[in-house]
DNA sequence: TGTACATCAGTGAACGCGCGTTCACTGATGTAC
DNA sequence: TGTACATCAGTGAACGCGCGTTCACTGATGTAC
């Protein structure tokens, strides 16, 4: 749990952190990457899930104010539930392949809802389903490449007693900003974006 | 090599796949992860400069056109040398500490050379150096976000006879247009981005 | 209410294996005089 | 040009260790009659 990603976890240290013997993980789980799949099935799937439920950026009305309200919220659900993050994001380009293929289902599924939410959001109406799949796609993905720096910064706040706790705060509102910024040129890219433009090169 | 992540290759594995006494390696390098800090500096450094070299989104005029050039050359240069993508991409979350930092640290540095490079495009003119870096930043990541997806594309293309490969080609146009789409969307963003625009929330 | 049996999570000894690392070594190549 | 020595990549035997997995087991809890 320490850093370490969960590939590189032996089934011994599973079952020693649980206080229990190595024979016994065989009553849950036929191997490590079945485990694997069910964190991301039974527990990730919850909080992607809650995730969905709180964003709602497309709901309301004003969705530039909206972004940066998501943004804090999705951060700080991250800072609530470290290492499911870190899970989800290491093993999603590094893990096994049955575990990858699990996160890739869940994180599409995620998205799908995320285009749902923004259908409701009048700035994107001019938008068809298929764009507004892929401005979904873009923007979870963006999200996601957040988690490892965000992470960083609070395991220092946690675990660095040496360093001010104002300066680490600071960095936290700076990466919010900045964050917000990215996630702002996006939608804002959606907003003037006309699903007729061209995109295939002229042969 | 063969999918597997780079974090759960042993030393033994290295040695055997290069025909050398696992004790030879240590004429190269202190351990494992020395090796994958040299992988990132002296390979993937190169790689990068050379696909900063031939990007170049903001040398030409009409930069709408330019993105759809650069993300299918980009992509090309993946399917090229998948090995050192996939390593780049894998543990860049997942690796070890060490690895991950150098890993970031010349993804920053690609970032600020997209950077410089999106100065030179009178479409971007208006956005100040922070943001501009900003938009690379969420750029590089968005084209990262790709590559896993693009590889296992490619791969089934070199491996699996059994599938047609007229089918796999126009899975790979998709893929381009849709990423071409989601980049498109972004950089469209920053077009019409103002820097003056309000980020904080009101508290 | 009491007895007999099934279920099932956890035990503990044992196995063979691949691992990282040590050590003293070999033998080829380069360098000094 | 020839000899003596240094450098250095690779060798091969050996080590102790943690690993995943097997097996027959124990003992608590739940269920049937």
């Amino acid at each position: 749990m320490t850093g370490q990603s969960f590939s590189s976890i032996s089934l011994r240290q599973v079952t020693r952190e649980v206080g229990v013997v190595p024979t016994a993980f065989y009553r849950h789980f036929d191997d490590m990457e079945s485990l694997g799949r069910a964190l991301v099935i039974e527990e990730l799937g919850g909080t992607l899930a809650t995730l969905s439920d709180s964003l709602q950026i497309g709901r309301k009305r004003s969705f530039d104010r909206q972004i940066a309200k998501s943004i804090q919220l999705f951060l700080y659900m991250v800072s609530d539930q470290p290492y499911y993050w870190q899970f989800l994001v290491s093993e999603r380009y590094g893990g096994s392949e049955s575990v990858r293929k699990a996160i890739n289902e869940l994180v599409k599924k995620h998205a799908q809802s995320l285009a749902d939410d923004l259908a409701l959001q009048p700035a994107f109406t001019h938008i068809n389903d298929y764009d507004r799949r892929l401005l979904a796609e873009a923007g979870v993905n963006m999200f996601f490449s957040w988690i490892i720096d965000w992470l960083e910064l609070t395991y220092t706040e946690d675990h660095d007693d040496e360093i001010d706790l104002n300066v680490i705060e600071e960095n936290k509102q700076l990466m919010l900003h900045n964050c917000t910024r990215q996630a702002q040129m996006l939608f804002y890219g959606a907003y003037n974006w006309k699903s007729s433009e061209e995109t295939r090169l002229r042969d």
